[in-house]
RNA sequence: GCCCGAGUGGCGGAAUUGGUAGACGCGCUGGACUCAAAAUCCAGUGUCCUUUAAAGACGUACCGGUUCGAUCCCGGUCCCGGGCACCA
């Protein structure tokens, strides 16, 4: 019988479905763990070859871990909402349902052909009203929470209110859009609407006005996270800065958690980086100065993170979005200032990206005091201010600051150093370091000293004082678009209002049109009855981001239509501890995931207060082009190897008629209508095809889908293949080259149970040497599985099956286990060969097999290598270091031994069997 | 510009993190079995000198350092990949 990995792969994955082999059950006495894959968001393209690697790799952890006795969470489902569905919907008129649940549908049948051990019974979608009931669900609890800086959470809004109505804001600590003032009596004298309005100031999701990014192409608004280089990321259409109301979730409230919480997560460091330069937290002090305005005083909060520059100051900057910049804006200067602020409102996101280099700015004709020296200083208005960040202005310092330097030498502007001996002529000097000079009690300090002690004068003399920023800022949460998770909020009266919990889910209306409506708004204004007791529902939906927030929670308990999760399932489950999926979401879906979580941490409804434990990103694989080289003119078509010889283009061509890059020639010319004349110039008889590592994309004819690669060799080598290709991590081509290697492996697998057509396995007692074959797999797989060395694994498993073929082992002892180390990688076959083993049940419910070392260790082999008699160090050999390998060792300590002069190398060698005592002197 | 990560044969990549560099696989060369091909098996395969072998020298991007010993640690340079980008 040979290996027919058509037949077993289809009985196998039909028996799996059909015995719910991989459920995953709460009552359960085994320790749990719980492997999440990111849920893909099904795209009508299908899934292409480097969608499964994260999946092959949490598959193989999750068969394993249940080899280790875990009860082990395993789930899939599908992010469903989303911008393509919607947009196919616009063009065809067809709903984003219909689509998506094909490209579900078809997404399934690719993943089910990969015999991934998924817990289908707790598969969903977000785009299931019984799912999303819980992202709304969501939403009304940060509508109705703020957030505590005193305690450090967040806390219902009622008990907000109940202060307000005590005290006011007195004594107060609560993170808020504004610094609001008010007692008890006004707050209790406010109307309905007022109180809304001051709410929203504290809201964790809160209805405010703010710069958005907005994209007019795609008529919504976009999180930062969505815009890459100034365009949207969906489609790459130019974005433009908006001022608009808009629903948005607190997220700053939780930059300093959110940042501290990296610090005990086990992610990789870049990733963490990532995050923290995301959240960017900087250490500073807001200083204020007292600008002159014709005549009238106004006190400036400026934030810097170099106080001790502050004799350096030469000028300030103000946003021209700041609120302060109509008032500190003199008479004569009105016109000039006006014309500035229109220049810089019509410029695009992008158009401000590409200028950056580019100086502009205007006078805003008021002076500043230099709280430390008295100085006189012009403010000036600039876009390189930015309104979001710290107060919107600053104290500029352009011996010391870039940015402000070139500011500086653009519009004439006095340019004061105060670190000695430092060159400012030429560009600013910003590092930290030197001696400070021209400022006053800080001469002769170093840079490292003058900041804080900068900072304790500006306190002590009450002219400001330490303050932390950060550059996280609040998600917008609201998009103009129709395939998204309704609001669960009406308008009373105008006042945003919630709908009662048990009203949930708001289901999407049906419409008849997808897009925008004609006045601009919402596809959801189109909705005839959009009310609730007569009152508008609000007509935007939630972003992407809202449905994968908590979606690894409703695994834990997917069908429970009375709670997110309950209880016991979340005490049982508590957090994932293995995370895998791409870097693309390190500043997005893991943020918003980590805020979502700690929001329902902070109000009791789960119980870890991080989502991800472990976090592996697995590398991108990139696509492997194929060209052929047109001779320029012609159709005719030369080899790679020749094509210097001609003047050629090179043209993608279709992967799918190139194999080991040799061109199928009656297939090529099949492929285009253009190419059916085509000839060739062969080398050595073949056409051997160029190639380039490039994205992959259809346009590049580089798509390598699963599906033919499971037709033809396999899934089971599909599997092992996209480990063996290198480090999981790391990113990578896909090449199909070595693939026969991995596959000639699983027939020499076969082959040690089947010699052609029989069964061959013995009973015979397993030999010293087999045992040490078998031991030295399992202590490697052990090892190499928990540190995702996936690769190093299956070359140690080719190393011990070319080690049992050369002596012709077949005994059940050492292939049984053999056969349940194999399943996390190779299931189905492995699942084959248990069953001729004579196994009834899954090879899943089989245990991994226990590590002796003593199969292994033969010797422990130390030197001690001593000089004029004292030993100097020891050094432990490898524990499989042969003889030879020994001597090599040896030889190369007696050289050194000669180099350093007259001393001995005395080494303890303790070989059982093998080497004893070689001394050398 | 700033912050991470990396650079090892013809190729993908190993190397117990300071101790046999190049495991394993691909590719290539030669051989066995075949009428032949496929499949399978065996041998060789970093570079240089050498008819071959033995033996040797050189080799982990480049230059320098620490060490008895460096792919690994330190300093500098050059490339590649990723992230952030007026965040004061």
């Amino acid at each position: 019988m040979d290996y027919d990995f058509r037949g077993i792969e289809k009985k196998w994955q039909q028996y799996w479905a059909d015995k719910h082999t991989f459920k995953a059950e709460e009552n359960s006495s085994k320790p749990k763990y719980y492997v999440l894959d990111m849920f893909p968001y099904p795209s009508g393209a299908g899934l292409h070859v480097g969608h499964p690697l994260g999946y092959i790799a949490s598959d193989i952890f999750s068969r394993y871990k249940r080899l280790k006795g875990f009860n082990v969470l395993h789930p899939m489902g599908y992010d469903a909402f989303g911008l393509p569905a919607e947009q196919y919907a616009i063009q065809t008129g067809q709903h984003p349902e219909v689509t998506t649940d094909k490209n579900i549908a078809r997404y399934r049948q690719q993943m089910d052909r990969i015999g991934f051990s998924y817990d289908w019974d707790r598969e969903f979608r977000t785009c299931d009203p019984e799912y999303y009931k819980w992202t709304q669900w969501a939403f009304l609890k940060m509508f109705g929470s703020y957030y505590c800086n005193s305690c450090g959470k967040a806390r219902p809004i009622e008990e907000l209110i109940a202060a307000f109505e005590k005290n006011g804001t007195a004594g107060l600590d609560v993170a808020c859009g504004e610094k609001l003032e008010f007692t008890a009596e006004q707050w209790n004298s406010y109307s309905e609407l007022e109180k809304s309005k001051v709410l929203m100031n504290y809201r964790i999701a809160y209805q405010g006005e703010t710069s958005v990014n907005w994209c007019p192409k795609l008529g919504t608004v976009l999180a930062n996270d969505e815009v890459k280089d100034g365009l949207s990321e969906r489609g790459g259409y130019p974005v433009e800065q908006k001022k608009m109301t808009q629903w948005q979730l607190r997220v700053s409230a939780y930059a300093e958690r959110l940042l501290d919480g990296l610090e005990k997560l086990d992610w990789t460091d870049s990733l963490k980086e990532m995050q923290r330069n995301w959240i960017g937290r900087s250490y500073g002090t807001e200083v204020v100065f007292k600008v002159d305005t014709d005549g009238k005083e106004t006190d400036v909060t400026i934030f810097t993170t170099r106080v001790d520059t502050i004799f350096g100051v030469t000028f300030m900057v103000l946003a021209p979005e700041s609120d302060l910049t109509p008032a500190l804006t003199t008479a004569d200067r009105k016109a000039e200032v006006e014309e500035y602020l229109t220049y810089v409102k019509k410029k695009t996101e992008r158009e401000r990206i590409a200028e950056t280099k580019t100086v502009t700015g205007v006078f805003s004709g008021s002076y500043g005091i230099n709280p430390l020296t008295g100085e006189k200083v012009p403010v000036w208005i600039s876009e390189y201010v930015l309104a979001g960040y710290g107060t919107g202005a600053i104290m500029a310092v352009p011996a010391h600051d870039s940015r402000d330097y070139a500011f500086a030498k653009k519009f004439n502007l006095p340019i004061i150093p105060i670190i000695e001996g430092c060159d400012v002529s030429e560009e600013s000097f910003d590092a930290k370091e030197g001696k400070m000079c021209n400022s006053g009690f800080l001469d002769g300090m170093d840079v490292k000293e003058a900041i804080p002690a900068a900072m304790d004068y500006v306190e002590a003399k009450g002219l400001g004082h330490r303050k932390v920023n950060y550059r996280l800022r609040d998600a917008i949460f609201s998009r103009q678009r129709y395939w998204g998770e309704p609001f669960p909020i009406y308008y009373k009266n105008g006042i945003p209002t919630p709908l009662p919990e048990d009203k949930l889910p708001l289901t999407l209306p049906e419409i008849s049109e997808f897009k925008p409506t004609e006045t601009g708004e919402p596809p959801l204004a189109r909705a005839e009855n959009w009310t609730y007791e007569g009152w508008p529902l609000e007509t935007s939906t939630m972003p992407g981001f809202a449905g994968s927030s908590a979606y690894y929670l409703r695994y834990m308990d997917p069908h429970n239509g009375s709670e997110l999760v309950s209880r016991k399932a979340d005490e049982y489950w508590r957090n994932v501890d293995l995370y895998i999926g791409g870097t693309e979401h390190a500043t997005g879906h893991l943020i918003y995931s980590r805020f979502w979580n700690k929001f329902l941490f902070d109000l009791g409804y789960v119980c870890e207060d991080e989502p991800f434990r472990k976090l592996i990103n697995q590398g991108m694989i990139q696509g492997r082009s194929n060209f052929v080289y047109r001779i320029v003119g012609t159709n005719k078509f030369v080899s790679a190897g020749l094509r210097d010889q001609y003047e050629t283009q090179g043209i993608h061509v279709d992967i799918n008629i190139v194999r080991n890059d040799r061109l199928d020639l009656e297939a090529f010319k099949a492929w285009r209508p253009e190419f059916k004349d085509a000839e060739f110039v062969l080398e050595n008889g073949e056409y051997i095809c160029g190639w380039a590592v490039e994205k992959m994309s259809k346009s590049m004819f580089n798509v390598v889908n699963p599906d033919d690669i499971c037709d033809y060799y396999g899934a089971d080598t599909l599997r092992l293949y996209e480990m063996f290709l290198g480090p999981l991590e790391q990113s990578k081509p896909w090449d199909t080259k070595g693939i026969d290697g991995v596959n000639r492996f699983l027939r020499k697998f076969w082959r040690l149970f089947y010699n052609g057509d029989q069964f061959i396995v013995s009973d015979e007692k397993a030999s010293a040497e087999d045992l040490k074959t078998l031991h030295k797999l399992i202590g490697k797989e052990q090892a190499d599985i928990e540190s995702f060395s996936y690769n190093t694994t299956i070359s140690a498993f080719m190393i011990a099956v070319n080690d049992l073929t050369d002596r012709k082992v077949s005994k059940r002892e050492i292939l049984e286990p053999m056969v349940i180390m194999l399943s996390p990688f190779a299931p189905h076959i492995a699942e084959e060969l248990w069953h001729a083993l004579g196994h009834e049940d899954s090879v899943a419910y089989a245990s991994f097999p226990e590590y002796v070392e003593a199969y292994t260790v033969e010797s422990n082999v130390t030197y001690a290598v001593s000089f004029n008699g004292k030993t100097r160090f020891t050094v432990d050999l490898p524990k499989d270091m042969d003889k030879a390998g020994v001597e090599a060792h040896v030889r190369g300590l007696e050289q050194t031994a000669k180099y350093v002069g007259e001393q001995s190398i005395v080494k303890v060698i303790v070989v059982p069997g093998k080497i004893v005592n070689i001394v050398v002197k």
